[in-house]
DNA sequence: ACAGCTATTTAGAACCATTATAAACTGTAA
DNA sequence: TTACAGTTTATAATGGTTCTAAATAGCTGT
C-alpha cells in the first residue's frame, strides 16, 4: 500500500481507516475542496465497511497537522478543506457557495509592506468573491 | 439621534435596540473586529436594559446585510464582524488568534489575472497568517 | 506467536454557536 | 388613535463539532 509510509514517516499508524481515507482523499486525478460532510458521503459510496464520523473528523484533523490537508479560510457553516496544499488562493462563487482554485501564477505576488514585531508571516491566502 | 436617519434610510425601523447597538458598534473613535459573543459582553457593560441575544443576531445580520458590518472570512468556531468596512485585509495571529488591520495600502495592489465567465469581483480579502 | 502497552476506533452523549418559533410589543402612516 | 407590518423576546430546536469511555488493533520486545 503506497500510504503506509507515509502516514509512519509522521508518526500515524496506518490503520484500515487511515488507509481508507487516503485513497478516497488522495488516489485522485484532481485536488478538491470538501467539508467532513461531503467526505462521509464520499466514503461510504467508495468503500464498503463502515468508518465512525469520530473517526473522519479525528483523521482529518490529525492529517491537516501533519500538512496533508489546509482548511480554506471562509465563514460558513462548515469548515472546507482542500487536498490542494500548494501555495493558492480561490474564487468564491456567491452564488452557490461553489470555490474554484486560483493557481499562485494567476495572482500577481502579494507584497505585505507591514511587518508585525517578533511574528513571521506563515502563510497569505486570498479569497475573491464572486457575483453575477 | 444621529443613527436614526442611517437606519431609516436603509429602510430599518430605528428602535431602542438598534439605535442602542449602533451606539456600541459605531459611537468609537476606531474601528474594531468581535464576534457576537464580545458584542453581548460589550452591550452589558454599555446599557442598563437587557438586549436580547435573538436581537444581536438580528441586528448584527440586519446591519451586515446593508453593508455597516463585514464578516472578516476566518476560520473559527465564531464568526468574526469587522466595523471597518473599507477595503482591508487582515494579520491573523495564530498564537491568540487576534486579528490585526492591514489597510490597503500595505499591500500591493493585487492583480487577478484569470477570470470567471459571466462573473464579476465583489471583493478580495487577504488573510496573512502569523507565527512566531 | 504471544503478551503487554499504547494508539486508535467507535457509538453515543455533550457542547455551543446560531437559527427558528410564536407570542408580545412598537414604530409608523393614515 | 387605529391598524398593521416590523421588531423584540424567551425559549426551543438545529446541526456541526468535540468529548467520553469502552472496545479494538497496531506495535515492540520476548
Amino acid at each position: 500500500m503506497k500510504y503506509i509510509e507515509k502516514l509512519r514517516n509522521s508518526g500515524l499508524r496506518p490503520t484500515k481507516q487511515r488507509l481508507q481515507i487516503c485513497e478516497v482523499l488522495f488516489n485522485t486525478e484532481r485536488t478538491f475542496h470538501f467539508t467532513i460532510n461531503d467526505l462521509e458521503r464520499k466514503i461510504k459510496d467508495k468503500i464498503d465497511n463502515k468508518i465512525s464520523l469520530a473517526t473522519i473528523y479525528n483523521t482529518v484533523h490529525a492529517f491537516e497537522k501533519k500538512g496533508y490537508l489546509k482548511q480554506i479560510p471562509i465563514n460558513s457553516n462548515q469548515i472546507y478543506f482542500d487536498t490542494n496544499i500548494t501555495d493558492h488562493h480561490h474564487f468564491y462563487n456567491l452564488k452557490d457557495g461553489k470555490l474554484i482554485d486560483l493557481e499562485n501564477s494567476d495572482v500577481g505576488p502579494i507584497n505585505i509592506k507591514r511587518k508585525i514585531d517578533g511574528k513571521k508571516i506563515k502563510s497569505i491566502e486570498v479569497l475573491v468573491k464572486l457575483e453575477d
